[in-house]
DNA sequence: CTGTTAGCGCTTTCAA
DNA sequence: TTGAAAGCGCTAACAG
């Protein structure tokens, strides 16, 4: 490592006030009115005469003034500001869906802070406190695998703000708007279409084995399908807090390089662990989907244009960030709406690493089943 | 779409001042000193005796008091605060980037905001007033394949932090701290790799035609190792602001099938691309290696476990994260530092995809070269 | 509808 | 080394 010099140009501005442009002085003097009324024609429109206000809002346009969020969160006004709380868990997928959230939220003036989440972890009470600390306006909060349906200290928190939208796999019933992602349906589907195109001894390899409830609900529809489920049908690759490639490749090896593998269908938990079957698949020689079926989850952009293009579930990322933005900012507009679920499931996309002929003919269901409720 | 009613619950604390925990007053009352003692032991500890000092931080610990940070930066002080303003593109890579980068400068008790950057867009002027009006203590600015070395906007509006931090491709000398990762060398040492290990005809498929810089340092190491550059070996898939699998499948397709692939050697400008890539050579019946070596870039995770395991280049997400983070709490603490540059040369990642027995028998170069500069 | 007046919680002179 | 006092720029009563 070397270490040279050659100048020493050092950066202005250290400490010290910075000024900041006009304040709504400036912009009210110029006017002729008072402050109130100027800051209200920014936080109050109604307030304030027509006129007062197209003139306020010129003035302000001309010295191009921009309110000082810092100063309004301090006065207990609007910060414009909201919290991501999301379980990124490291893959693509979950970091390309708080992209998604941000720029839906940035589209309605809303500055989005994303952070990892997870409701188990005790410092992310300190997360939510820190916010509330500095006038965040909002949350947005995904529970996802999540090992418990309660977390007091969390719907405590969730309180301290003006709106929360919660992003979940079932109905949790919080005191606050709610979008669900159901995706037990799409597990069933799977499994039956394993069926249907006359595989019989089904696998599941995911992490985060904790959360059973997909696990059971892929097996209990693989039996009711006349499927055999053998007994370690489950290969759970969990390691540490995300999925770890090694990790899967691991497993894979010192439970079945040189004997058999027994299955003939296998559904991932991820699109990444899939992918990463897919390669160890053909490593062993094996075919898909001619000797096993595979099925991804979350859909990965480039999951359809792989060698064979994987089967997947329609994460349905981008309504969700709509519907997200949606709740969030019609709830800051009007504090008083009842709490609304809106209920998106999520659905077997095929492809054909899935194997056989898809599912009557088409790619998904065309009926997506969204619900609509005030709870 | 179905809309039910099943209750009205509504939310409590709609608009209104919130109560926002202890204050600096209830710690000094607390203690029995002024407001201004109790705060000057959080944020000009050196001004305050020893003794008062310790008596303010445990009856702050003790009464949970954290500063406000909306307050102490109205009135100018620290937020704890910095943006992250990087081109995320979309890519899986980028987005884990700014994911360790952010968790570097927590561990430093920062707030990062991580947001889409491109110096090119307009738009991204108003962001960083933005920040400067919210009081951000500093900004770290990524210039990607920007397509100049000079954005004098940019440079003025850097001034207004107390710290930033340019990461950039190549040393931009701008008047503060910088990260630069090279990737020319990474190219050179791939176009070295292809020739010594037999391939005649390498191309490349890229994103970003307009930084052509790559390209040129590809394909003169290319000429200068006796290689054929053939006319069309740039193959640009290019399109939106981001890698649309879809697009760089239709170019491979519309510019290939049915013909006779022409190259040997294939360099990816990132993974993604080259898993594509590889996907449509087998489906052109083309092996990887043996009839076309092929390269990716930026290592994502899964790469290794690829089938066959995907060679790329390394680029030193980490060590950037670490450097990025130093660079900007040493300046925050120490406003007067010299400016300094900090290189991270990024390498070629030899693995079974780029075919031939690797260079001088390893995975890659030992002296990584980094270099540290004041400037 | 508009102006006046208090703060929000902190930093920062300026004296003591 | 400490305290008193004056803001930072805005919102929120409360009168007019």
């Amino acid at each position: 490592m070397m270490i040279g010099t050659t100048g020493q140009r050092s950066r202005r501005n250290h400490g010290g006030r910075r000024k900041a442009g006009a304040s709504i002085e400036d912009v009210a003097r110029r006017v002729g009115v008072s402050r109130a009324t100027a800051a209200r024609a920014f936080s109050n429109a109604h307030l304030v005469a027509e006129a007062t206000r197209e003139a306020v809002l010129e003035a302000a346009q001309a010295m191009d003034y921009r309110p000082n969020l810092m100063a309004r969160g301090l006065a207990g006004g609007r910060t414009n500001t909201v919290g991501v709380l999301w379980s990124l868990g490291g893959t693509p997928v979950a970091t390309g869906e708080t992209r998604l959230v941000a720029s839906e939220l940035e589209k309605h003036d809303l500055m989005p802070y994303i952070t990892e989440f997870n409701p188990d972890d005790p410092q992310s009470e300190d997360m939510l406190g820190e916010f509330a600390r500095r006038g965040f306006d909002g949350v947005v909060i995904q529970i996802s695998g999540g090992t418990r349906l309660e977390y007091p200290w969390l719907q405590k928190q969730i309180a301290r703000f003006r709106a929360a939208v919660l992003v979940s796999n079932q109905p949790l019933g919080w005191d606050c708007d709610e979008v669900t992602r159901d995706r037990l349906g799409a597990y069933r589907e799977v499994a039956r279409h394993f069926a249907r195109t006359g595989r019989r001894r089904p696998a599941i390899v995911a992490a985060h084995h904790s959360n059973r409830t997909k696990v059971e609900a892929f097996f209990d529809e693989s039996e009711r399908c006349r499927m055999e489920v053998l007994p370690h049908a489950v290969i759970d690759v969990q390691k540490g807090p995300q999925v770890d490639p090694a990790h899967v490749r691991h497993v894979l090896d010192t439970r079945f390089t040189g004997r058999e593998f027994p299955f003939d269908a296998v559904m991932a938990g991820n699109d990444e662990i899939a992918i990463l079957i897919s390669a160890w698949l053909m490593e062993q020689g094996l075919r898909v989907p001619d000797d096993v079926a595979l099925v991804g989850f979350d859909d990965m952009p480039i999951s359809a244009f792989l060698f064979p293009p994987l089967a997947s579930a329609d994460r349905r990322h981008e309504e969700t960030a709509v519907e997200i933005a949606a709740l969030l900012t019609s709830r800051l507009e009007e504090p008083d709406l009842p709490t609304r679920l809106r209920e998106l499931p999520m659905h077997f996309l095929w492809r054909t690493s899935a194997g056989g002929p898809p599912p009557d003919g088409g790619s998904g269901p065309v009926d997506t089943n969204e619900k609509e409720t005030q709870t």
